[in-house]
DNA sequence: ATTAAAGTGGGCACAAGTGGGAAAAAGTGG
DNA sequence: CCACTTTTTCCCACTTGTGCCCACTTTAAT
């Protein structure tokens, strides 16, 4: 399971170094090969490929004749793309995605379960704030009655 | 399956150059033999014949009098057309879709797991944006309990 | 302080993309 | 029916991009 926040940037070439602590167990998990796909919020997702290709079936099991469902299936499936990791752990993200993301100079890198999060630095700041500010209204029903 | 966002742009003669990462697996599939037609979205649907095949079987079966099924085989079936690629992995796009999708400079070649999808970049980023906006009414109920 | 491990940048070789020319095929008019 | 024009297809040469690998720098550990 991935957590933590980690900062990082893009080279020169578009280049993503993985941090350490993630190598070991992307390449035993999955041989170091990834799926970076588009997320609503704006940022990317970055799954195990393993772990992706169950949801993309799901998503391409819905009808394409519901627009909402064919809107998310052009976000997801669209935007998803295969990765792999160098012999130095990087992997290239290509300009589609880096323009979508807004993915400049600083970045961070989010641990989120099964997969991993990549923001533009700012953006996730923001999404962070946005959050707090509406923190009373925003406990999700589900966790009724759970606690910290 | 094709997945991913892929830039490119027809050359003068009007060819598409499909990516390589697609050229195997279509030569393998269908020989190359591809149906192009078009999408209700205002792009071009790019079909390994094979996989089309049912679906005109399908529309040529229902009822030429319900006017809006009159509709869409119009759309779909009418501007249905046989390519092959050639040598270099190209196909040419004739100037009705070509005016139809609107493609001009700028295009996006987006893999939709049996499909792919070609459109004018300018309108797919239009098409993800739309759909960002109206993001908190549009889970498809069938999802429900679905997570990314 | 020395050594090892990891991070970073860049060059090189090969593969893929691009454009154009020549030959064949199809279309058209006399 | 034949000759001429136009379009299409095939192929080759050139340019561009990508991935791989190596060398250098920095960090951490003993």
């Amino acid at each position: 399971m991935f957590r933590g926040v980690t900062q990082l940037s893009l080279d020169n070439k578009g280049r993503l170094a993985i941090p350490t602590k993630y190598r070991e167990s992307l390449i035993a998990f999955c041989g170091g090969h990834l799926v970076l796909t588009a997320d609503p919020a704006k940022c990317l997702l970055v799954y195990p490929r393993p772990a992706w290709e169950p949801i993309e079936q799901k998503l391409n099991s819905l009808s394409s004749f519901n627009p909402k469902t064919r809107s998310l299936q052009r976000l997801l499936v669209g935007n998803a793309s295969d990765v792999e990791m160098d012999g130095a752990g990087r992997i290239l993200v290509s300009p589609p995605l880096r323009q979508f993301a807004g993915l400049t100079k600083n970045l961070v890198l989010v641990g989120q379960g099964a997969k991993l999060e990549l923001w533009e630095e700012e953006k996730w700041n923001q999404q962070i704030e946005d959050y707090l500010v509406l923190k009373d209204s925003s406990i999700p029903s589900e966790l009724e009655g759970f606690s910290l």
